[in-house]
DNA sequence: GCCGAGAATGAATCCATCC
DNA sequence: AGGATGGATTCATTCTCGG
């Protein structure tokens, strides 16, 4: 299995996760953001490509659809359940699992999680600051990260706080690219010294951020153009051109 | 059916919603704090009387326990599908739900919320600031809203936030009393001149917010020592004793 | 009235014991 | 074996009280 990139803390693997998990052991904690197959009421809404269905102004059309977002509610549940199972048979015993996700797929992660053989423990809340406004509703401005771990919990002495404010981030090259700040805070609960996986990891967010934390990271995304893009901020960080 | 308690605004029936919901009509919100049947991963966790399980104190052990907190998943799901049902029944069409949970209880009552009929819609936040510390782990920090309609969605120009941030409330009653300023924003969607309906009144904190805001509200308790409580709240905002 | 120190509090959680 | 019980533990925020 040879990586598209590699260096002395990361290392990008281009392939399908279903293709690359079983290859990986040792992980520690498995921080993701997955495709949600959110965005609609309707199954034809949730059909639609990912720049049309949440993209509302043309500036931002140009950006690539990600793959993985168009499954129903059960097609789901079970893509899910077999991801999540995947990633924790090449994680260590009591290893943390962090996942994004919006309020509507929430219910469904939560059983895909223990489905998967993981231990739900809690829900971490992303307060973007400011959402789209609803008429006669309350607006959506907030993200879930559901969190759990492999078997029994080991802790050890940190204590993050459950809701973290911070607004989304500004020049995205991916649609639901996160702020590396947001990333942060939630490897907050990774143990010292773990690897971290994200097995969909897009422009690399997370690596970016278990990068400036010292821990090695293993990153896996199907679509070439995002392996480039998150190749390219690893070089970019080994020359020192960013922070 | 004979009310505990009535004024201009405000009814307040003793006695289990499943016997008094089928005898009311015209509801234009529902919104309750229904018991969470949570307090653990263990069975054991989630059988202890509430003040048991909730709170690790002596001092705060006169407030009375409430019932119907120690259901498991399964019973869970069931006993909410059906008052849920039973209080959209007693609904007019379009009429609002709001309904708090925790985080535990959040993906069964949203299966609860679509088995007894009702659309749902979203999750609020309430972010009561901090949360008892977890070592290794996110503190959880918030409670949720899930919010639906009975039908259509029939907005009004109103524009509440998705989160809300608000103290616990001082000097409670009720071990689980909400504070009335997040009562009030969670009232934010009623449609203007709906009837509030509350089938788990506990110490009334929904009647008093509706009524500060001019909204004609029912609740229904079937304890009756809480009963007395909300009475007494009201009669004291009829004298003019409380702002 | 302001400020700082100390105490109280939280819709918990985990685990060792005891029946 | 499995359910029930009791106790130790955590710290940001708020409250209380004295100076």
């Amino acid at each position: 299995m040879t990586p598209y990139y590699s260096d002395d803390l990361v290392t990008i693997y281009h392939g399908d996760s279903f293709d690359v998990l079983p290859n990986l052991s040792g992980i520690g904690a498995v921080v993701t953001d997955p495709p949600y197959s959110s965005g609609g009421a309707f199954r034809g809404d949730r059909a639609m490509a990912v720049t049309t269905k949440y993209v509302n102004n043309d500036t931002l059309a140009y950006r690539p659809d990600f793959a993985g977002d168009n499954r129903d509610q059960r097609s789901f549940l079970a893509w899910a359940s077999l991801w999540l199972n995947a990633a924790r048979q090449a994680s260590v015993p009591s290893a943390v699992l962090c996942s994004f996700i919006d309020w509507r797929q929430l219910p469904t992660l939560s059983d895909a999680i223990q489905a998967g053989g993981w231990t739900w423990r809690g829900v971490a809340i992303w307060d973007k600051g400011y959402g789209r406004p609803r008429e006669g509703g309350f607006s959506n401005a907030a993200e879930y990260v559901l969190w759990g771990s492999n078997g029994p919990f080991e802790s050890h002495e940190v204590y993050p706080p459950g809701i973290f404010r911070e607004g989304v981030a500004q020049d995205k090259v991916h649609i639901a690219q996160k702020p590396v700040d947001v990333m942060k805070w939630v490897l907050g609960i990774t143990p010292p010294g773990a690897i971290v996986l994200d097995p969909f990891m897009g422009s690399g967010s997370t690596l970016h951020a278990a990068k400036s934390l010292g821990l090695r990271s293993i990153g896996v995304e199907v679509d070439e153009r995002y392996c480039e893009v998150a190749a390219e901020r690893c070089r970019q960080e080994v020359l020192g051109l960013v922070a």
